[in-house]
RNA sequence: GCGGAUGUGGUGAAAUUGGUAUACACGCCAGACUUAGGAUCUGGUGCUUCACGGCGUGGAGGUUCGAGUCCUCUCAUCCGCACCA
């Protein structure tokens, strides 16, 4: 019989599923794994980064699982989101209809492949009974102040028609569907991520080595931590009073107070308040406020692109220290969104503040020695024209001047984040609804807990113009939980991130539960952090910082216990590349992954995938390579017929013949790398090599319990990378006794009765020596000197040196 | 500009502590079997040279008996952030 992909993987699936092989234990006495691959977004089909994906995963799971642990590998669906609204407009289908039955065919998808998934873990983030947890966590730290509704400047996509998180704008673009992205003032819902910017920051550290460094570097970048000086500029009497008095001054943020002496202008953002209050009271000229205007209609890409623009303000402020009257001006590369929209300019030692003054022609003072005329000089040196601090080196004065501030009273010592807070309203239909009631007499009113979940209306037309919530005729109507009055619901709804920033603890929670609590407490604290998360890079900065920043919100507002990090390691995997490009329906360069398995059968899909390039890297794909696996496959599947015992076989490794102990020393070389690539490297491509290696070698020789052993060895170590004949051959060859538990290294079989010796002279590999493995240095070396007599006539050799078991290097002169 | 990575045959890639560079696979070449084959099997395959040999891990130095691996400099490519004061 050969090899037969479809009616084993068949066989296999099914049984697995009879057997419920795959759920893990109750017991918490058990060691634990938690392995977990990110779920899908439930988009029709099976592309194969998911294939990727999830044959790591599986990868993991199943060795853990053999090695006796108690493994959670657990799939869900990543349900909510704007492409089943696009569906909807697309095709007429409702959003849940789409999503359900996009579910259940890629369901089978999953299991075609013989995923070694939990079955009763499954849930989809847009069911209700998920739904209704998360609201309550809404509630809960809307409660505890952690979520807040603001009106402000937001990010819109009008191709969408939503707001969107700073995270999910890419240059200016929506993460999603790329177009351009708005500035609009809006109310939305936000929740505090800044409070917890310095613990995200902190637990970096916690991760090092077991993240990658780069997604480590993102989130710190993206945090963005910098420590500096906050003071206040008084404004001039004059100018106070042209302001009407409404202000005193305005606050800045600098990380260089060593520079403060180099102040000479001061910027505004244009939409800072005393711009604006200049703009209503028109106290600027009507072709400046157009032109201000113009700056504020901008977003931050457009004006970084537009290069430097600014205008005297017509207002002065009074220097902390020497007292100057300095010049306010507004300036569109000033950001409103840090450090308050205002900077102090020193453009002797600043570079943009340098562009700035000569397009403008502002005065230049130089406060640091070390630079040349007529350039920003931005390194370290000495004070310079800076009163009592001048010969003091610019890093202390920056301490020192910091402290000068705090004993006048002047101002502090503070740390400055870039993180923003995360927007979490969306205003579309399929999303989670935000449970808030607006009241006329109470405000913002969370609805009651024992109302949960706030459901979506299943009768909704979805156009693609507006918000299909606000526009249903009477799903937002309701009565104010506070005090009973007629109200109005919130339509927006949460942003998909919500769902997958907890995610990880539903599964951990015993489905026996889900009915009951949306996170058992007991349950995470067994099965959390998750041992090992896999998933692409396009999250390094989004779902990761969310669900990490989740994991500290849940844990402070109760509702679990002690957690720092939710992924205690993390695999980002490669791309799937084709042709050099990422694969992509529009570029047309796809493989579909039910036709290979429809071709190869599943194992082959898994094999080539682990085989072609380690999971880190991108991965090229090649059909003829996609051949190759199938036919060594095939080849291992036949030499069933060499196997002669059903067990481990004990060997006399000494009776053996060369060729015999080789093919057994390649089988136990496999085996004793398989610990580190399922443990650590996740090389899997290195062990798939491995075992063709053995597979070679046991081709050279014809000893059926060699073969067995070899055998034996090789479908264990290959299981959980092509399960299913692996299992298969397991099975009718051994009885499966290969597959329970681990197998030893034997050590004997890694002697040999001779070693090749390569010999080099002066470093240059001139032969080849054969000696017996017992022969001493000297022995070695004579032999050594023989073989290579012709590079050392007429030479003196000065040093032997001996690497055991690997050459010999002859030093002559 | 800042941050993170990566550079090895025709291709995907290997290479404990520095110790025979290119394992394994694809491709290619030759042969066997076959009516035939894009099936299967066997052998070969870094570059260069008739050959002895020489060269070879992006480049240039250095340390060492010995460097893909360590150090210094440099070039190229990819990714992320980007006027963050």
């Amino acid at each position: 019989m050969s090899y037969n992909p479809k009616e084993i993987e068949n066989k296999w699936q099914v049984k697995w599923s009879e057997q419920q092989a795959f759920e893990p234990k109750d017991d918490k006495s058990l060691e634990k794994k938690y392995i977990l691959s990110m779920f899908p977004f439930p988009s029709g089909r099976l592309h194969m980064g998911h294939v990727r994906n999830y044959s790591i995963g599986d990868a993991m799971a199943r060795y853990y699982r053999k090695q006796n642990y108690n493994v959670l590998h657990p799939i869900g669906w990543d349900a909510f989101g704007m492409p089943a609204e696009n569906a909807a407009i697309k095709n007429g289908r409702h959003p849940k209809e789409w999503t359900y039955s996009n579910i259940d065919y890629m369901r089978k998808e999953l299991k075609s492949l013989g995923l070694s998934f939990s079955e009763t873990r499954e849930f989809a983030t847009c069911d209700e009974l998920y739904t209704k947890w998360e609201q309550e966590f809404i509630i809960k730290m809307f409660e505890e102040n952690l979520l807040y509704r603001e009106s402000t400047t937001v990010n819109w996509c009008n191709e969408c028609q939503t707001v969107l998180a700073n995270e999910q704008v890419e240059e200016g673009c929506c993460w999603r569907c790329d177009n351009e992205v708005e500035l609009k003032e809006m109310p939305g819902y936000y929740l505090d991520i800044r409070k917890y910017a310095d613990e995200l920051l902190e637990d970096l550290k916690l991760l090092e080595g077991k993240w990658p460094s780069q997604v480590l570097a993102m989130q710190s970048n993206w945090i963005g931590k910098s420590q500096g000086l906050e003071f206040t500029f008084k404004l001039s009497d004059a100018s106070k009073e042209k302001l009407g008095g409404k202000f005193e001054g305005f606050e800045v943020f600098t990380t260089r107070p060593d520079t403060i002496y180099g102040v000479t202008y001061t910027a505004l953002a244009p939409e800072h308040p005393i711009v604006k209050e200049l703009i209503k009271n028109e106290l600027l000229d009507a072709d400046v406020i157009e032109k201000i205007t113009a700056i504020l209609n901008m977003t931050e890409v457009e004006r970084a692109k537009a290069g430097k623009e600014g205008f005297e303000l017509g207002i002065t402020v009074i220097h902390p220290l020497t007292n100057e009257e300095i010049p306010v001006w507004v300036a569109n590369f000033v950001l409103a969104s840090y450090g308050g929209g205002a900077v102090m300019s020193v453009p002797t030692h600043d570079e943009r503040d340098f562009e700035f003054a000569m397009q403008y022609n502002l005065p230049l003072k130089y406060v640091i020695d070390g630079g040349e005329e007529g350039k920003a000089y931005t390194g370290d040196g000495v004070l310079i024209n800076s009163d009592e601090f001048n010969g003091m080196k610019n890093s202390e004065a920056k301490s020192a001047i910091i402290k000068l501030f705090e004993e006048k009273n002047l101002g502090r010592g503070t740390t400055n984040y870039k993180l923003r807070n995360w927007g979490v309203s969306r205003q579309r239909y399929w999303g989670a609804p935000i449970p808030f009631v607006h009241c006329k007499s109470c405000g913002l009113v969370p609805e009651k807990v024992e109302n949960l979940p706030i459901a979506l209306p299943e009768d909704v037309e979805i156009t693609g113009e507006g918000n299909p919530l606000e526009k249903h005729p009477t799903w937002s109507n309701c009565s104010c939980p506070k005090c009973g009055a007629e109200a109005k619901r919130e339509t927006d709804t949460l942003d998909t991130f919500v769902q997958s920033s907890w995610y990880q603890f539903r599964y951990a929670t015993h489905p026996d539960k889900w009915n009951s609590c949306g996170i058992d407490k007991e349950d995470v604290n067994y099965w959390l952090s998750v041992d090992q998360y896999i998933g692409g890079i396009e999250h390094a900065i989004l779902h990761l910082l969310y669900a990490r920043f989740f994991t500290k919100a849940l844990r402070d507002i109760g509702f679990i216990d002690n957690l720092k990090e939710p992924f205690e390691r993390l695999l980002t995997q490669g791309m799937v590349l084709m042709d050099g490009a990422k694969m992509s329906k529009s570029k047309g360069n796809t493989v579909d992954p039910d036709a290979l398995i429809e071709k190869y059968g599943a194992d082959t899909a898994r094999l080539f995938t682990l085989f072609a390039a380690p999971p880190q890297k991108e991965l090229e794909w090649n059909d003829s390579a996609v051949e190759g696996a199938f036919r060594f496959l095939k080849k291992l599947y036949a030499r069933k017929s060499k196997v002669t015992t059903n067990e481990l076989p004990t060997i006399e490794h000494s009776s053996l013949s060369k060729e015999e102990k080789l093919a057994r020393a390649k089988v136990y070389e496999a085996l004793q790398k398989s610990v580190d690539v399922y443990e650590k490297t996740f090389a899997f491509n290195t062990l798939i090599a491995s075992c063709m290696e053995a597979l070679n070698a046991l081709d050279k020789q014809d000893n059926g319990l060699v073969w067995s052993e070899g055998m034996y060895i090789i479908t264990h170590l290959l299981e959980p990378i092509t399960p299913h004949i692996c299992a298969e051959l397991s099975e009718e060859l051994f009885a499966s006794k290969n597959l329970a538990g681990k197998i030893e290294v034997l050590d004997e079989v890694f002697v040999q009765d001779s070693i090749t010796l390569a010999v080099a002279v002066n470093g240059k590999r001139r032969a080849e020596i054969e000696v017996e493995a017992t022969a001493s240095k000297d022995e070695i070396v004579a032999q050594a000197k023989e073989s290579v007599a012709k590079w050392l006539e007429g030479k003196n050799v000065v040093k032997e040196i001996v690497v055991p078991n690997k050459m010999v290097n002859l030093v002559v002169k």
